[in-house]
RNA sequence: GGCCCGUUGGUCAAGCGGUUAAGACACCGCCCUUUCACGGCGGUAACAGGAGUUCGAUUCUCCUACGGGUCACCA
């Protein structure tokens, strides 16, 4: 290949600032270990002022999904991780799809195999396949190593289908240097002659990470640390064509127990999926970012932003996280609870709105009721069924040994809190509150004595929210006088 | 199996030679209270094991155990 072919394309490179990338394959959903290595690679380039792009790894023909490059996309922007470059919107190295950038690795795996640094392989699946029999087996033989430019020549122009492979040094170490796990130092002879170049032309990962992290100047590498075996096979490949190696940064995975890997295969959830279990992007984000890296402080609640600004790779943990639902409850607890509450109402409404039909029932109360109950949006519409239907419930839902109340007490109690109530003229929280109190008072009855049983009368919970007078005010008049005749009824 | 990496309470984690070994979640108890919650206060609970180095190891070194990763024309 022409040597302003390279030149050209190193002309194109960006210099100067930070740049990173996230480079997922299309796999059709986001893997919350990738999300928070987006997540990560995102701060990194945004505390310095630099570029954050994306790039898709689709090289696996075999593997491709429809439609999954653009649920990647939809699925940074809504996570907020907006990227400044990537294949939907440009940039000055695209293009931003390896599929479509085929054309550039062929040129770079040849130009190592006239440095010495690659040689054509035309080993077939069959012999492939009965070396990993062998008692050597689980690294290539180097045989096309050893071929003859006569040999060489012939296959190639006889068509015989090849790969080209890393000829990596038969003896010496390779030392690579890593921000989260140190230093590391391997001998070259475990190192395998892995395929840069596909026989259909794709290059591999191995191959085309190396290729378009350089030529997208790419200076901060931020990965899983299931790269970090294959490194020093990237650096031997920088060496050869002598380019800069990035920083790497490689991340300890997270994982559902303390033998597996998070993975949606074995049923753990997406992020889509947490998102439709009714969590908080934000608080999802906020969770998986702790997972794994420490601000340091005593501090947890970050925001997008916050945590752009408070990231450092000092925090980053080299042993796995397991994943934990709970602690990801109370994130959301949290970020449901930093709402401003116009917010929350308007966020609520649509779950309010699908089991409450009552129109005295004033959405922004309840939504007010609601925000510090609840964990997550999605519980709110079990919470608030029994405005529209009194469900069944049994008496015993009247004995209350700290409120010191059971069915007895309580229909003694109701009869004439059904009268005050009769009375009561206009219908107001703080009218029901004060009537209530008076009859608390009157019949030297502790409050709970009173409150609590008629909170049961109208709702025929155990838990609500909110008490006796919020619910009656919530309920009206009609519908709170209705239930408490229904429940002397049934107490009598 | 070879190579690489890791190991602080149930979980996330701070710690970077000398600490009563933080904090958070979860759990338990108490208080508050018109329910349920919130909130406040308090509690249970950890340095994988063994050798070294050192006046002194959770911190450094080595070994063992356990766990993870990797050894694909997957990424």
């Amino acid at each position: 290949m022409d040597q302003s072919f390279f030149d050209a394309h190193e002309e194109a490179i960006p210099r100067g600032g930070v740049r990173t990338r996230f480079a997922p394959s299309p796999t059709g959903y986001m893997h919350v270990g990738n999300l928070r290595t987006a997540l990560y690679t995102y701060c990194i380039a945004k505390q310095a002022g630099g570029v954050f792009l994306l790039r898709l790894e689709d090289t696996d023909r075999e593997r491709l999904i429809e439609g999954a490059d653009e649920l990647i996309y939809r699925t940074m922007r809504s996570a907020g991780l907006e990227y400044d470059e990537g294949p939907d919107v440009g940039g000055p190295v695209g293009p931003y799809v390896q599929s479509q950038r085929r054309d550039l690795y062929k040129p770079y795996a040849e130009l190592l195999v006239e440095r010495g640094a690659a040689y054509y392989c035309f080993c077939d699946k069959q012999r492939l396949e009965s070396l990993r029999q062998g008692p050597d087996g689980r690294q290539y033989d180097g045989f096309c190593a050893r071929l003859s430019q006569e040999e060489i020549a012939a296959k190639l122009s006889s068509g015989v289908p090849y790969v080209i492979r890393q000829k990596i040094p038969p003896s010496g170490t390779t030392t690579f240097s890593d921000m989260v796990y140190g230093e590391i130092t391997v001998d070259n002879s475990t190192l395998d002659d892995g395929v840069l170049l596909k026989s259909d032309g794709m290059p591999t990962y191995n191959f085309a990470n190396v290729v378009d992290d350089h030529l997208m100047g790419i200076t901060h590498v931020c990965r899983g640390s299931e790269y970090l075996s294959s490194t020093p096979k990237y650096n031997l490949l920088y060496a050869a064509f002598g380019w800069q190696l990035p920083v790497y940064i490689h991340m300890a995975p997270i994982m559902r127990d303390a033998q597996h890997k998070f993975s949606k295969r074995a049923g753990d959830p997406t992020y889509e999926d947490l998102l439709s279990m009714g969590y908080q992007r934000e608080a999802i984000l906020n969770y998986v970012a702790l997972l794994g890296w420490s601000p340091g402080g005593e501090r947890e609640l970050f925001s997008l932003s916050e945590l752009v600004e408070a990231f450092s790779l000092s925090g980053l943990s080299k042993s796995p996280a397991i994943f934990d639902l709970q602690k990801l409850d109370w994130f959301n607890t949290e970020t449901l609870r930093a709402m401003p509450p116009a917010d929350f109402a308007r966020e609520a409404r649509p779950f309010i709105q699908a089991s409450v039909h009552n129109p005295h029932a004033d959405p922004n109360m309840l939504a007010a009721l609601l925000q510090p109950r609840c964990e997550k949006l999605c519980d709110i519409s079990g919470r608030v069924d029994f405005m529209d239907t009194l469900p069944d419930y049994e008496l015993d839902l009247y004995t209350n040994k700290k409120m010191k109340t059971d069915p007895a007490l309580s229909l003694s109690v109701l009869v004439p809190a059904l009268e005050a109530l009769e009375a009561l003229d206009p219908w107001t929280q703080q009218g029901v509150h004060d009537a209530l109190m008076e009859l608390a008072h009157r019949f030297e009855l502790k409050n709970g004595q009173v409150m609590y049983p008629v909170r049961v009368a109208v709702s025929g919970r155990a838990s609500t929210p909110g008490g006796a007078t919020e619910l009656c005010a919530l309920l009206g008049r009609e519908v709170s006088l209705d239930r408490l005749r229904a429940a002397i009824e049934k107490l009598s």
